[in-house]
DNA sequence: TTGAAAGCGCTAACAA
DNA sequence: TTGTTAGCGCTTTCAA
């Protein structure tokens, strides 16, 4: 492959005026541009980018960091992220970590040494640990779907109130027995998405004056196999539901699944409200009433963001932003109003 | 952030020393080796890999070009690749190109600007254009999910025989009427899925002595909405289809949803054959019967062919790896045998 | 408007 | 076993 040096013997230029070139200063002229530009064309060349990586102690790469992108969830905001990226001239490192620990840390430390301008994460938690791992490496991190009171940007939905609207949807059309199938609970920190969704449940139940039945909650992987099992142990108990609140909509495709291989009916004998809205909500029958996220906006806005911080890093510091975006509430098929 | 001379200045040794330790090389002894660890440690001193990648000329990052990562069969399939390349120390550039060669070729420029050591290519299509694109640049490239006759390596499957055995798993069961949805077709060049597909379903209907309907062929876009419009329009043809072969999961549960918006029902008026095997195959009513390709599998192999690739590239160029993977008919409730 | 030269952080050949 | 030094391909002062 051709290099500066090619480039800058052919035009009888210097190196650095070939840089210049490349680099559109203002203080080449017209006529070595293009003469410059003709023998780059005519040999192949373009500048290196890790070469120029060195110099300028910039990569234009920002990290990924998300449980698994082949979860539709995540395919949506990595496809946010990586549209804006492009917009921005970045290009983006993807990498998966399942929730664990132990690889988000490893990711982190790779990504570190890559020299990435910055870094999306996303996971079902955020700690003290991850936050201070982001400081004392000194890279700008943003946070994608979940919010947190640590000194961190973040792009997050308000997952207490998005649970407390649909439940009291679920409410309103006259359910009072409804269970939910929530996530990993993780001792109940209150950064658990699984924990402030199941806080917006109880908190509507009570508002409302009902029961809230312990054998009614139960505890899943996100996955529709897990929530399964789940709404078949939940059917099977003493406490009847007429609803169910699955935090996910694959869980709550994996509940109706559960209800109709107990011979029940879905809307018709009980009720599944879902959460995120995922492409396939509309396709499925009966097509799932859920709260929607807006998946696309959070990777978006979130790498936006994140380009914004990288790039007035040296205009001072400023106060991490932190948004919280509209959810909404999508009335389909799989909720109805209890028959009397 | 540190770098190797600090560590150096610190252990009173060369920067040579502090390299060689950190790359593992054997003439060092264990007492300075374990020096300049502690030191290294101490300070939080980690090589840089821009900094190696200049040397080296290599840059452990593999560019992965896919339509659409929101796609969620693109989601298994880079997470197959991207499993691959984290076990062999490699990262992943992600790259959505829409299937649109302008893109494509965008990409491939930035991510060859950007050493990146190999790129695994999906697409709809694989070109001359493409090919040659890939060659000028002398850059590995696996294509996944789709086969050659270009001399370039491949994983995929044989989509004519997929198809052809989806259809005649439905002719087994009775139908006689069979309608297909299938892709753009691109003027029929034969790299083409869709017409690989669209030619084993004909074949499999002509061996059966059955008749092929031209009104019975729609095309749509891959995706749920763009089915469920033209199997509507299937439906209010002239010719009645008894099963629908659409050759992707989400256009499959498109057609589902146009069979009962017509009052029909699914696979009890009219069976449906979807393609692929995407996880909410079993999760949605009915549970849907497909084609399952290994997708997984596909991007992990891929990702493995393309390491020794490059890893092999000085031992002289071996022959292009071109591997058809089994596909498998997945037998669920969204197909029925014909009532007489 | 251009060029010479130093340097980004590292590896590798050669010498000691 | 270790050190010296010349790059890797570029950007960026400083000088002309």
């Amino acid at each position: 492959m051709p290099d500066i040096k090619d480039v800058a013997k052919l035009a009888n230029v210097s190196i650095a005026t070939v840089s210049r070139a490349f680099n559109n200063k203002p203080d080449v002229s017209e006529k070595t541009k293009k003469k410059i530009f003709d023998i780059a064309k005519q040999i192949g060349y373009e500048p290196s980018i890790p070469a120029r990586t060195l110099t300028k102690r910039k990569t234009n790469i920002l990290g990924l960091i998300v449980p698994d992108i082949s979860n539709p969830y995540y395919g949506e905001v990595v496809r946010g992220i990586e549209d804006t990226c492009h917009i921005y001239s970045y290009n983006v490192i993807l990498c998966n970590a399942d929730n664990r620990r132990e690889k988000e840390f490893q990711y982190i430390d790779i990504l570190k040494n890559r020299w990435v301008d910055g870094i999306i994460f996303h996971s079902d938690y955020f700690l003290k640990e991850h936050f201070e791992a982001f400081k004392s490496k000194n890279i700008p991190v943003v946070l994608a779907g979940r919010a947190t009171e640590l000194d961190t940007a973040y792009v997050a939905i308000d997952n207490f109130k998005a649970a407390y609207d649909a439940v009291n949807y679920l409410i309103s059309l006259g359910h009072e027995r409804i269970g939910i199938i929530h996530g990993p609970l993780d001792g109940m920190k209150e950064t658990v998405d699984s924990v402030a969704r199941l806080m917006g449940y109880r908190k509507a139940l009570e508002e409302a004056g009902l029961n809230v039945y312990d054998e009614l909650h139960m505890e899943a992987d996100f996955k529709a196999k897990g929530a399964f099992l789940a709404a078949k142990k939940m059917l099977e108990g003493r406490i009847k539901p007429t609803a169910i609140f699955a935090i996910s909509d694959m869980m709550a495709m994996g509940a109706i699944n559960a209800i109709y291989d107990s011979g029940l009916r879905c809307p018709e004998d009980i009720s599944v409200m879902g959460f995120d809205n995922i492409d396939l909500c509309e396709v499925t029958r009966p097509a799932l009433t859920t709260i929607a996220q807006p998946m696309y906006e959070i990777g978006a806005i979130a790498a936006r963001m994140l380009i914004k911080m990288i790039e007035n890093r040296e205009t001072g510091s400023i106060q991490p932003k932190k948004i919280i975006l509209d959810h909404k509430l999508m009335i389909r098929d799989s909720c109805s109003r209890i028959k009397n």
